[in-house]
DNA sequence: AAGCTAAGCAACCGCGAAAAG
DNA sequence: GCTTTTCGCGGTTGCTTAGCT
């Protein structure tokens, strides 16, 4: 069947935002919160797709965003969390407070990924584990630079599910897919910086989330994994039994930026992939009962 | 200084999944 | 339970800029 277009493409701007295309779509959010990107541009008097408008907030507007200058904890974080998440961009960036999965991305395929291919020694030391046990995955199109011109579109996309048998098997990891939360119950604050007005949807968290520490945040979410043994890639099942997705509660607005804690965060990520297979088997088919 | 190439990054596209009707 | 709509993600493209000859 087919799919409608997300926007009639009919007379909307395209390319790089203007300055007052900004500050239009930063308006319209802080008065009305994220969300309803459909019907979004139109109210806030933007000629652009619904699409475009949230990638734009996402990765550029938003006021927790965090940019250029990755540190070196940050890079060591990203390495390591690929290798245990492949090209999970979303994910990895929902571990890395203020970067999107876009920045992360782009970073990986024009910085990292030329690095893991020529590892110094630190780095060879460092990760050689890991790289055995996952197979390295190319950017999308590595450094290419494909002065050709056209689009080639989709055509490799379609074999990304794995006809190529020469490929090494991936890491697979049986775990509940998170479900998705409406943002206007659970907004994607992101944000102990980020808040808007308070009747604004994007303040949502309850105010003894707000008065509770980033490290004890996180020291609990650490707690729900251990204690209830329960995230996806990764959400989680809280002890209440609300199961959100861990990118709608946002837990990395909650951790701070030392890296201690990154490096805490990578450790309890890599236990959990490693624990054994019936384990995951279990997770699996519990996380998919509450889904059903 | 001009032309060329590579690198970096913002933005677009299509798809899958979930929500809504 | 089926169809349609909406959202979010990952892959890809193409523009801009830096560096080199």
């Amino acid at each position: 069947m087919g799919r409608a277009p997300c926007c009639s493409k009919v007379g909307l701007h395209k390319g790089p935002w203007t300055p007052k295309e900004d500050a239009l779509l930063t308006k319209y959010i802080q008065a009305h919160g994220e969300g309803q990107w459909k019907s979004l541009p139109k109210k806030a008097g933007l000629l652009r797709c619904g699409k475009s408008c949230r990638l734009r907030w996402m990765n550029y507007l938003r006021p927790d965003i965090k940019r250029g200058n990755i540190t070196p904890e940050e890079d060591d974080l990203i390495i390591r969390m690929h290798s245990l998440l492949g090209n999970r961009w979303s994910l990895i960036a929902g571990r890395l407070p203020g970067r999107t999965d876009n920045e992360i991305k782009n970073y990986w395929n024009t910085h990292l990924c030329k690095k893991m291919k020529t590892p110094t020694a630190e780095d060879a030391t460092d990760t050689a584990n890991m790289m055995l046990e996952s197979p390295e995955q190319e950017p999308a199109s590595g450094n290419k630079k494909k002065k050709n011109g056209g689009k080639k579109k989709n055509k490799q996309k379609k074999n990304k599910e794995g006809t190529n048998s020469a490929e090494p098997p991936k890491t697979q990891v049986y775990l509940p897919k998170p479900i998705r939360v409406k943002a206007l119950y659970l907004p994607r604050t992101d944000s102990n910086t980020y808040t808007f007005d308070s009747n604004s949807s994007a303040s949502a968290s309850t105010n003894q989330e707000k008065e509770e520490s980033p490290l004890t945040k996180e020291s609990n979410l650490a707690s729900e994994i251990g204690n209830v043994g329960e995230s996806d890639d990764f959400g989680f099942f809280i002890e209440d039994h609300d199961l959100v997705n861990a990118s709608d509660i946002e837990c990395h607005s909650y951790f701070p930026s030392d890296h201690g804690s990154l490096q805490q965060l990578y450790e309890e990520y890599y236990h959990l992939l490693n624990m054994d297979h019936t384990q995951f088997i279990e997770m699996n088919s519990f996380g998919e009962s509450l889904l059903v």
